[in-house]
DNA sequence: GCGTTATTTAACTGTTCGGTTATGCAGTCG
DNA sequence: CGACTGCATAACCGAACAGTTAAATAACGC
């Protein structure tokens, strides 16, 4: 049932609410169960469920089941997609990286042409 | 002009939408006007724009100005705040990591016990 | 079975999003 | 100047989002 289209549109959207980021944090920690997860929020229990609901679409969670409870965990190779994407564009970084770093070498020698910032 | 709140959050919300990835990889092939930018997608000048926008605001890319021409470019340290925060989760997906960080810790301690690989 | 706890679903609401068309505006060219 | 190019802004629209309260479901403990 994961034929979603786009996951990695979904990934991003999901990380893409501090709320939800803050329950990957916690559950970093560990598997918790909704309300554990919800007591640091000053929001509904049906919200933080609806905000699992989108992590869990999104492959970023999954649910377990015991007794009443439904303890979430950490899914996170679902994180990996999302840094094998990024991983693309590190050269970009770290050359202008590079670049700073050259820079900061001209001005220590005095050479600064002015020309950036 | 970056005194946005919540920074992280709009550049995975910028991230969450194909076309604006898209935008993104053609821009790392080198700067591009709006209308070059517009040419692959089924879609009007303004959607582009408005998707530049959001791009902007996140920081992701810059504009410039040459002419009547407002040339879009990577802004790829943004791109590094989002791979850094995600760094904090490569332990979880990334065995080999731990095996570093086990290794570089006996390596500090003197202790290597040829483990590794 | 009954009450309690944990969680989800339903229905509703205001806001944001992604697109449209129409219009405006800046800069270039003749 | 006036026409044209490149792009942005405005106004609008439907869909998706993030939250609410109220009701339903599920599993437990008596």
């Amino acid at each position: 049932m994961q034929s979603e289209p786009d996951i990695l549109s979904a990934k991003f959207a999901a990380l893409a609410d501090p709320t939800r980021r803050a329950i990957l944090a916690r559950l970093s920690q560990g598997e918790a169960s909704v309300n554990e997860l919800a007591e640091p929020f000053d929001m509904s229990l049906p919200a933080v469920s609806k905000h699992l609901k989108v992590l869990e679409k999104a492959g970023l969670i999954s649910r377990g089941r015991e007794a009443q409870w439904r303890p979430a965990r950490l899914e996170p190779m679902a994180l990996k997609g999302v840094a094998d994407w990024l991983e693309h564009y590190r050269r970009y970084w770290d050359q202008s990286f590079d670049r700073l770093e050259a820079y900061l070498r001209n001005v220590q020698q005095g050479k600064d042409d002015g020309s950036r910032n």
